[in-house]
DNA sequence: CCTCAGGAGGCAC
DNA sequence: GTGCCTCCTGAG
């Protein structure tokens, strides 16, 4: 299978985006779990040029990949694949916003075919993004990865073994601590056996507890995707462990609201570096600018204005 | 080569 | 304004 659009799929995924970690590479593809059609289906993409995505699958059962079933499936993946990496959104139209503005200019050029990586699993999203404050990716993405291998359902294909994301039923119940599992005869076994602290999530192990527990019992996931931007902030704000920041994370990345402008320490540097005149603001005017500056492209616009600055060397100028 | 303080895509208090 | 889990980095 092939899709024609406009993407550098390795620039996408080694972006850092809170959406998910990295997909595992075998074999020269990135290869993930994916349910269209509620099928667990692996994906592998791989990419020889900028304007298209090479796609193959394996199922769990091979008998599946011959049966006359495969060409509604086929249109499910395609789907999802263009969901994921929000293939529909005008690259080149996003392109000549970015070089209307001087200071937005070189970004488009060193980005070129870098797009939204969106979630998956709005879940682990939100998890993920809890993960990443104040964190480094590499750690929270082992985290992520860790968390998927301790609670996760299991499939095996034959390019090797993968592991879904946890619901928000299992997750409120797993352990926090290893003294915890001493009280394993309380739980079913297959969450009993590892506890949060042991995936490196340190001091937000709470935080993903509670988060669990809320989206279990209070709202559902599927919830804010029926939200305006404005409803679905103010809800998910209230979430402990979920600041500004990560809130912006969660609604860009994980339900693909492209107004959202996540403002972290490094976008207010960039930002009061290009149009402040290096002056000193706040996170919450950054993130006020941003969203009236560049409208329905503040999402993107920060990704690539992020990803410019950590790549070209700006952010370490910046930081002195 | 080892040690250890400082820092990391923020948040709760 | 501070402390925070834990891992990584780099100065000494």
């Amino acid at each position: 299978m092939k899709i024609d659009s406009k993407i550098d799929i390795q620039m996408t995924q080694e972006s850092g985006q809170t959406s998910q970690p990295p997909w595992k590479m075998i074999n020269n593809s990135y290869c993930s779990l994916i349910f269209p059609n509620n099928t667990p289906i692996l994906l592998k993409i791989s990419q020889n040029n900028i304007n298209s995505l090479n796609i193959t699958t394996e199922f769990i059962d091979s008998s599946n990949e011959k049966n006359n079933e495969k060409k509604p499936i086929e249109i499910a993946i395609k789907k999802k694949v263009s969901e994921i990496f929000n293939l529909d959104f005008d690259l080149d139209k996003f392109y000549k916003f970015l070089k209307n503005d001087d200071k937005l200019a070189p970004a488009s050029e060193f980005c070129n075919g870098l797009r939204l990586f969106i979630a998956k699993d709005p879940f682990e999203c939100i998890i993920s993004s809890i993960s990443s404050a104040n964190n480094s990716i590499l750690r929270w993405t082992k985290s992520i990865d860790e968390i998927a291998f301790n609670w996760g359902d299991i499939y095996k294909f034959k390019s090797g073994t993968f592991f879904s994301f946890p619901k928000p039923e299992v997750l409120k119940d797993v352990f926090e601590t290893p003294e915890d599992e001493s009280k394993y005869y309380e739980k079913p076994i297959n969450i009993c056996l590892n506890n949060l602290k042991e995936c490196g999530v340190g001091y937000r192990s709470p935080y993903i507890l509670q988060t669990s527990e809320k989206l279990t019992n209070e709202i559902a996931i599927n919830d804010f995707f029926k939200m305006k931007y404005d409803e679905a902030y103010e809800t998910i704000i209230k979430f402990k462990g979920v600041g500004p920041k990560v809130a912006d994370c969660i609604l860009l990345y994980g339900f693909g609201f492209m107004e959202a402008f996540p403002t972290d320490v490094w976008i207010k540097r960039i930002i009061s570096h290009l149009y402040f005149n290096k002056k000193e603001i706040t996170a919450e005017k950054v993130k006020d600018f941003g969203m009236e500056h560049y409208g329905d492209y503040a999402g993107y616009t920060q990704l690539y204005l992020f990803h410019y600055a950590r790549k070209s060397g700006l952010l370490q100028k910046l930081k002195k």
